[in-house]
DNA sequence: GCGACAG
DNA sequence: ATCTTGTCGC
């Protein structure tokens, strides 16, 4: 697939200024609510051959490894639990990782795989925030509306807003509102939720939640909703780990290429 | 100056 | 994210 919005694809060599400007006219351009053509509930990992009727919704999960200076980009497309396809790229790395500033790293190498890709996603879960971001243009915002596709973000920690709540703990299906605090430009109210997508029966130890704010065109509690349907026993929804393992492995195959060229 | 800080 | 063995607890 190809960018809708490409002027809004992050460069990794304007000004700080100008990267934070940026990121406030696509966080104009988001639609933080559900605005989208398919039916939220025909998203699962069930791959019921026989009770799907119709055609259900390619969902993408994108993820990144690095590798020296060059950034792997990693998509996997599924629709009913079942891989339909799987792309990925390597390009190199121009910018460092900066809190607030992630698209500008790894940005080149996302587009770059989602351009190799030939399905047509209808939603895409990203590795790490959306909304829940300084300028409300976490990575998962800025791709979603570069390529006008719904999109929500699923990140391990959380980068700013408060919790509503105690998060630790937390059962199976918990779900605890992320309000906009001070670090969060000219908003107030819910900007995501931390969910808690599994959880030890018993014990001493807990696992953390995972943290889901909305993309763009996906509302907070919709996108909540849908990861927990993406999920399938482990923390991570599966889009996320299946983009996990496939970045891995294409990082082993461009390393061993790059290994091949230069000996 | 100190603390906080997606991947 | 990445460098890394064993190990404690589900």
């Amino acid at each position: 697939m190809d960018p809708v919005r490409s002027e809004f694809i992050p460069d990794p060599s304007s000004s700080r200024e100008e990267m934070e400007t940026l990121q406030r006219t696509v966080a104009d351009e988001a639609i933080f609510a559900d605005e989208f053509p398919f039916d939220p509930a025909t998203v699962s990992m069930a791959n019921t051959l026989t009770a799907t009727t119709g055609d259900s919704p390619i969902v993408v999960g994108i993820d990144q490894a690095f590798l020296d200076e060059r950034a792997v980009g990693a998509v996997v497309a599924l629709r009913d639990g079942e891989v339909v396809e799987r792309a990925s790229a390597a390009v190199d790395c121009e910018f460092p990782y900066i809190p607030g500033l992630l698209s500008f790293r790894e940005a080149g190498a996302i587009v770059a795989a989602l351009r190799n890709l030939d399905a047509e996603p209808d939603l895409a879960v990203f590795d790490g925030s959306g909304r829940i971001h300084y300028r409300e243009a976490g990575l998962a915002t800025h791709l979603g509306v570069v390529f006008d596709l719904p999109s929500i973000g699923v990140a391990k920690s959380l980068l700013c807003g408060t919790p509503q709540g105690s998060l630790d703990g937390r059962s199976e299906g918990a779900r605890v509102a992320i309000d906009a605090d001070e670090d969060v430009e000219g908003v107030e109210g819910t900007i995501g939720y931390a969910l808690q997508t599994r959880q030890y029966d018993s014990g001493n130890r807990h696992i953390n939640p995972v943290y889901v704010s909305p993309g763009h065109r996906v509302g907070p509690e919709t996108a909540t909703d849908l990861v927990e349907q993406l999920c399938d026993g482990y923390k991570l929804p599966e889009p996320t780990r299946l983009a996990d393992s496939h970045a891995a492995t294409a990082k082993g195959e461009f390393g061993e290429q790059a290994r091949n060229d230069g000996s």
